[in-house]
DNA sequence: AATTTATTGTCAACGTTTTGTACAGGTTTA
DNA sequence: TAAACCTGTACAAAACGTTGACAATAAATT
């Protein structure tokens, strides 16, 4: 877990206490007794604590929920605990983990809120390790699907416009992919995909050299029960449509960020259409997808309009696949 | 990975009736009776069980409940359970049978060999889950430092080869790429990094676009201690330089896998290193990277040799960089 | 076949430990 | 100054522990 060498302790019990579901009189006792947090104190001795400790007690208290007793999970590391409690539910109710019950609809929008300008101060700041502490705190606080939609995707796209402006530089957003690429990990295990899962190739044709856009759309796919198979950006039609061969993928999921006035991504999406035919799906996305609007008609390619459609689209065509599937078995 | 941690006493007795389906009651007097378990206690004399304890009442439950009288299996050991059950059952449930194969003390150098042809198996059938999982394996058996030196840099190596003979595709690569990336953050969490550890970034110059190397080279770095950050690949010199001032980095290193006719691997570097200066160490490896050897004299370069060569390298700038860090300090 | 013996799951009684909650009186913060 | 915190203490419900006993079977012996 990266040693965080986060001295940014800053909220108070009762914030902590509402952010993780462990009332203020339980936080001390258990400080007291098991050392389960240590928080720094103010001049006046006031606790202190870090987002570190609000994950950390929100999993404590779902540990002692699930019948583990505080004394004997209280000093386990944040990665122990997680691990405790992904055993405990074997995909049993999933709504639990995701929309936890402590957590109001408007207070998680301003916890992802305050999230978010953390960790976009750490892309600015080039601080991959605060940004992925960050990133793990904001997981465990949020549950993977807000995670995504309240945090990741609105801090993608900020950067893609910092970008644009110059305040943020290209290593910037390599930064960022590389951090975000190896949280992949954790996601994927908080949903573990069923082995006749549906398969995917995402990637980014020539010419798109900017993958975050293709990262976002990979870990939605995936907790939305697809496997996925991510390529990373700019690569050739041949390449992908081999990729979507190989793993005899059902849909290819592009992503497309920047308007590009040559006729390149244009020709691309064409070839790729032609060599993987019409028995996989092809999908476009991205913030300059609608720029393309002529192509996408031509192959018959829905416009993707955010989140809800495009896990529209993916249920349905999973429930399609699973359909034929069926079929074939008998 | 979620590798039961045995030796992590954590359960009190309600819990361990609820999981293997044995009554409080009952586990005491098996314990009493026959030693079919012996937990640890608190302080205060409550009973703490593991994960093994818990797997094991499971078993001798599901023998008595077939005909066996637990006074004859309750000392068995965990495997004769197993297979006392297998026997029984010649279909039903044969879940939760899987041999932690301990006791192995085979070479490490034939574990590696076999994983290595398992995973090529893997990535030349484009199975990233597959290859994803037998890396996790062997990072269990082997350990972080054996799996790099035995397993991933002899298979990078192999799939670089091939992929010049055309069995292998970019996408292979890319692939690959992806799945690694995504363990680095295993990696990272076995060997958690001091927060005053020495920065390096890693990444590859314009040109090259394969970025295995690199990736190589960061997980070593890391595994030495060091705080790296990967920007990927095929990145140009005023990039890689920002990145090194944003991060303050002591040390960059280059991955060149390919040797180039053209002169802009040459351009690039000389490029970088004006940029960087002399007080941050230039490092440049990979397999084509003796092809340079021209500039990288003239830079004042190092010509990396090996694993214990890179090892040493970084080892010693870290001692360099920890000394002058306490010259800061006094 | 009848009787004795051993095994085994379950309970009850009664004391101890664990753990969540509460409150009082003083201090810090905003 | 009011609201929020801190420390320390206390308390009660839930969960555990030990001991010992008791049927219901199963096994062995007469």
């Amino acid at each position: 877990m990266t040693v965080t060498n986060d001295d940014s302790a800053q909220y108070l019990i009762k914030t902590v206490s509402k952010r993780s579901g462990v009332k203020s009189d339980l936080v001390r006792a258990w400080e007291r007794r098991y050392q389960a947090v240590n928080p720094v104190r103010t001049a006046g001795g006031h606790r202190v604590y870090t987002d570190q400790d609000i994950a950390r007690l929100k999993l404590l208290n779902e540990a002692t929920n699930n019948g583990h007793s505080i004394s004997q999970i209280a000093q386990l590391s944040l990665d122990d605990l997680k691990q405790l409690i992904k055993k405990e539910l074997p995909a049993s109710n999933q709504e639990f983990i995701n929309t936890p019950s402590t957590a109001t609809n408007r207070d998680r929008y301003e916890i992802a809120q305050d999230y978010n300008e953390k960790c976009y101060a750490a892309v600015l700041a080039f601080d991959a390790q605060a940004l992925e502490s960050h990133f793990e705190n904001a997981i465990v606080e949020l549950g993977s699907e807000a995670f995504i939609e309240l945090l990741l995707s609105p801090l993608l796209g900020k950067i893609g416009e910092r970008w644009k402006t110059g305040e943020l530089r290209p290593v910037h957003e390599h930064m960022t992919s590389a951090v975000i690429r190896s949280l992949t990990y954790i996601l994927r295990n908080n949903n573990p995909c069923p082995a006749n899962a549906p398969r995917m190739i995402v990637s980014t044709p020539i010419g798109q050299l900017h993958e975050l856009g293709a990262l976002l759309a990979a870990i939605m796919a995936e907790l939305c029960g697809w496997q996925v198979t991510h390529l990373g950006a700019n690569l050739p039609a041949e390449e992908i449509a081999a990729a979507v061969k190989y793993t005899n993928a059902c849909a290819l999921t592009l992503s497309i960020s920047f308007a590009t006035e040559d006729n390149i991504v244009a020709k691309e999406i064409r070839r790729i259409k032609k060599l993987i035919g019409n028995d996989v799906t092809l999908i476009v996305g991205g913030r300059a997808a609608s720029h393309f609007q002529g192509v996408l008609t031509e192959v018959g390619v829905p416009n993707i309009q955010g989140f809800a459609h495009f896990r529209e689209i993916l249920n349905q065509l999973a429930s399609e696949y699973h359909a034929s599937e069926k079929i074939l078995i008998n």
